[in-house]
DNA sequence: TCTGGGGTCCTATTTCAA
DNA sequence: TCTGTTGAAATAGGACCC
């Protein structure tokens, strides 16, 4: 246990580097993948067009003020799927314990490797040479030390850091490197005069506490020394599923509203019924024109998957909630997911 | 300048039965 | 029988991540 060693594999501008294999031409040019609505966010900038400001998450049309330049690719996710199988196959090749997250990470657990780090420029080859693309490593006693080991030298990084190391270079930098500390816990910080890890680390977990609650304040100071212990988990496994849509511009009418839901229950419980799976909680989800975000859910006694059962339930928490404002995005969701045919009783049951 | 889509986890409050 | 306590589930909201 105390000789642990993780990597953690990030996948340079993932899905602009994925673009660039079919459009070569567009090499060194800025480009931005990113939908193509009136509220569209951008998903991934290439290095060339980050140089302009452009970041993720950022709304499509500021980046294209920013750098007018930019070529500006829709996003195929289907194909950023393959790819992201392609690359983490070869990674499972290597390594036992592989914990995928998203499309373009993955924690690798290296701990007892004879040669860790030679393994993992091994892996970042081969991913290079079958796919093309390039990758940063972070390597670490922990998944967080690997994790912000990652970043901080990336495109095509190498960095393998103690957790000394860690405190040492990145004390004074902002909380907000760290993950798990948004910006919403570190404008908080920021209120208190705390601004720098290293300052984080110096607190008392008690004093924090008292600000963030015992178990997130003591949690926010460990983060800060580079204290961690999860485990890398090879499998996470999924307890909800949803569907949800933007509208370019904000529905009134529950009429409108009505019509959009199905189509969403439609395509939700397709999918879940193509995987054999069911739910017993149906939730709504509705943000209106303020931002506001409104949940609304039902949980009913059986797990169900159809839109005959799925519809109805949905409908009504929608007309029940009768949105007080313009509605800027619905969603529905299922959540408390299961094989479909067995129930959480029958797993009980077969557990005995 | 307004803020996607698909998830996870945490917390506070309510509800209901033992 | 009435009342209070406790705990698990359900519910809603929010922060965060890729």
């Amino acid at each position: 246990m105390s000789d642990r060693c993780v990597a953690h594999l990030d996948m340079d501008a993932f899905y602009v580097s994925v673009e660039l294999r079919r459009r070569p031409e567009l090499r060194g040019r800025p480009v931005i993948v990113a939908g193509r609505g009136p509220r569209a966010v951008v998903t991934t900038a290439s290095y060339e067009a980050r140089r302009f400001g452009v970041g993720s998450a950022m709304p499509a049309a500021r980046a294209r003020r920013l750098c007018p330049d930019a070529v500006v690719l829709e996003p195929d996710f289907t194909h950023y799927r393959d790819t992201s199988r392609s690359v983490m196959t070869i990674v499972r090749s290597h390594l036992e314990t592989v914990e995928v997250v998203g499309l373009d990470e993955a924690y690798l657990e290296l701990t007892g490797l004879a040669a860790p780090y030679a393994a993992v420029r091994l892996i970042a080859r081969e991913i290079r040479a079958q796919t093309g693309l390039g990758c940063s490593v972070g390597i670490g006693p922990s998944k967080l030390v690997a994790k912000v080991a990652s970043d901080a030298e990336k495109p095509n990084g190498f960095l393998a850091l103690t957790r000394e190391q860690a405190c040492e270079r990145f004390g004074s930098s902002p909380p907000g490197l760290v993950p798990g500390i948004g910006p919403k816990t570190a404008e908080r910080l920021k209120a208190l005069g705390i601004g720098t890890l290293a300052q984080l680390a110096a607190m008392g977990p008690e004093e924090l506490a008292a600000r963030f609650g015992p178990r997130f304040g003591i949690e926010l100071v460990r983060r800060a020394r580079f204290e961690d212990q999860t485990p890398v988990t090879e499998v996470r496994k999924v307890i909800s599923e949803s569907r949800e849509v933007t509208f370019d511009h904000d529905i009134t009418e529950l009429a409108q509203l009505e019509p959009v839901l199905e189509r969403l229950v439609e395509r939700l419980c397709d999918a879940l019924t193509a995987q054999g799976r069911q739910g017993r909680t149906i939730g709504i989800k509705v943000r209106l024109d303020d931002f506001s975000t409104h949940t609304r859910s039902r949980t009913l006694s059986a797990p169900v998957a159809s839109v005959d059962r799925v519809g109805p339930i949905a409908l009504e928490l929608l007309r029940r909630f009768n949105a007080p404002r313009p509605v800027r995005l619905l969603g529905v969701r299922l959540a408390g997911l299961e094989a479909a045919g067995q129930t959480a009783a029958d797993q009980l049951t077969l557990a005995f």
